[in-house]
DNA sequence: CAGTGGTCTAGACCACAAT
DNA sequence: TTGTGGTCTAGACCACTGC
């Protein structure tokens, strides 16, 4: 990596600065922190260790409660306990019937880049969903704009829009069980379709065509992205196959036309363990 | 909010397009998907439309545990096992000897900004750590690159860095006890410190002040980012005060040169709940 | 002090998966 | 059928909070 044929050197300050300290600051042992923890947690430190160190492999299957119990002479619930502990942590996920196996983090989460980018040669705004394609048929509906919806579409609370709903895959991906998975939904206005004859056409068409068709009645667009995470419904859940306890990453956008008006809302929810959303950006030329 | 006087007429596609799907499909009955769920959760349930519906309001205590097992004639375990339910769904937050109370969402998350600003005026790169001030003194420490960091930076495995870790919250606020918090690390390779002399003098000054330093040499900065979410370990549960069950949004940047090179990483940690990422971008001029 | 939630036990029945 | 985890009961003791 470094072409560097003798070690760095060190720079001055370096002889003011410590190394890393300890993760046990303040005098107390991490035996005596150890020993004043709840049993169950003492448990699951004892088998989180053995997942790091390898000694539990990924997909290797956690010891069963009874073992648990017998090992660690304690209650059912006591050991029930320590597995919940470990899979809110995610480390571990647990089938009914089949058991508890250590989480296979093996593949790592693919990247996703939110970049908005220009097409040079075919003029044509590109979105990552140009690489992903439906699992199941596309969910389409008209609803009414309320609470939050309206506010961010600058809309009277009631107005209608379409709603747009895809899940989607990586595009030539073998429709595997683990396969990433993104919940995508889109509201469009009817205002905004009545004012874009190309999105009168078809207001349910991928978000170039839709970016497409407002940059041809001559809008600039602009982008507010918001990015957050929360606990899944059950609903999310399932539809996305999220492991019990693992969050859920949501990634909003608001496309503002030339003179600032909202024009479309969309949501995309997605598994983090799975997805990773990325975007580069360059700085002034200075 | 819309300009139209009379209500906005429906494109032709409209009459196609049915009213939003009802939420239980496949013919299954409300109540029947209901009485099949566990008792603790049909408990939750009943809690949960309860603060839906305003009658439990933000902050109002939710009913003790005691009185939980009175009213649904449950054993203690099922109705502890429905609080846990709300909990992890970020609905209420436990306090041990206090009780469990409606999460108070009346104050939505703050925003931060993570765009990489140039100030015209002082000609400097500002970010939103210009805003933010420190909640206790910074750790700074040296270290040595291993694994994805030595990986994502470009060095090899074992080389020196500095590292600088802060805990903020925006400046001019009072400590209050819910304020938003962020937990921040910059890791700066030795070798960019010997080639940077601004860096050299101090490592461990604001961003800004390095990407200033940077650029001095003569470096035009990319930024390439990732944003993820996962459940927090007990340690950053702690320094975040996260609630119990909820996760933990992290955002890291990599800083790069001129010619590619990675110069510094950064990663940046906090509660989704208390604060969203959020990013505005304008598409090309067409 | 009384009331709250946190941990823990022993024992039971059920639902699901593999054999 | 066996073994797995999921739910549930009744009862106990402890730790923290606020009066």
């Amino acid at each position: 990596m470094s072409d560097r044929l003798t070690p760095t050197p060190a720079p001055a300050v370096a002889d003011q600065v410590p190394e890393r300290p300890g993760t046990t600051p303040g005098g107390v042992s991490a035996k005596t922190l150890l020993a004043r923890l709840p049993l169950y947690e003492q448990i699951a430190e004892d088998l989180r260790a053995q997942i790091e160190s390898g000694h539990l492999a990924p997909g290797a299957p956690l010891p069963s409660e009874t073992v648990l119990i017998e090992r660690y002479h304690v209650s059912r619930i006591t050991a029930r306990a320590a597995v919940r502990s470990l899979r809110a942590a995610g480390l571990v996920i647990t089938e009914h019937g089949r058991g508890t196996r250590v989480r296979d983090a093996s593949t790592g989460p693919i990247d996703l880049d939110t970049a908005v980018t220009h097409d040079p040669t075919s003029h044509r705004l590109t979105t990552w969903d140009d690489a992903w394609s439906p699992v199941e048929d596309a969910i389409r509906y008209r609803t009414t704009a309320t609470g939050p919806l309206a506010r961010t579409l600058a809309l009277d609370d009631g107005e209608p829009l379409f709603a747009h709903e895809r899940l989607l895959t990586p595009a030539n991906d073998a429709p595997a069980v683990g396969a990433p998975r993104i919940a995508h939904t889109v509201f469009v206005p009817f205002a905004v379709c009545v004012d874009t004859p190309g999105i009168e056409a078809d207001p349910f068409a991928p978000l170039p065509t839709l970016y497409a068709a407002l940059t041809a009645v001559g809008h600039t667009l602009t982008w507010h992205d918001t990015i957050t995470a929360r606990m899944p419904t059950p609903d999310e859940a399932a539809t996305l196959a999220l492991p019990e306890g693992a969050p859920l990453l949501l990634h909003t956008r608001t496309t503002h036309g030339t003179d600032h008006r909202p024009l479309l809302h969309e949501h995309t929810r997605l598994d983090p363990h799975r997805i990773t959303l990325t975007t580069t950006t360059t700085g002034p030329q200075l």
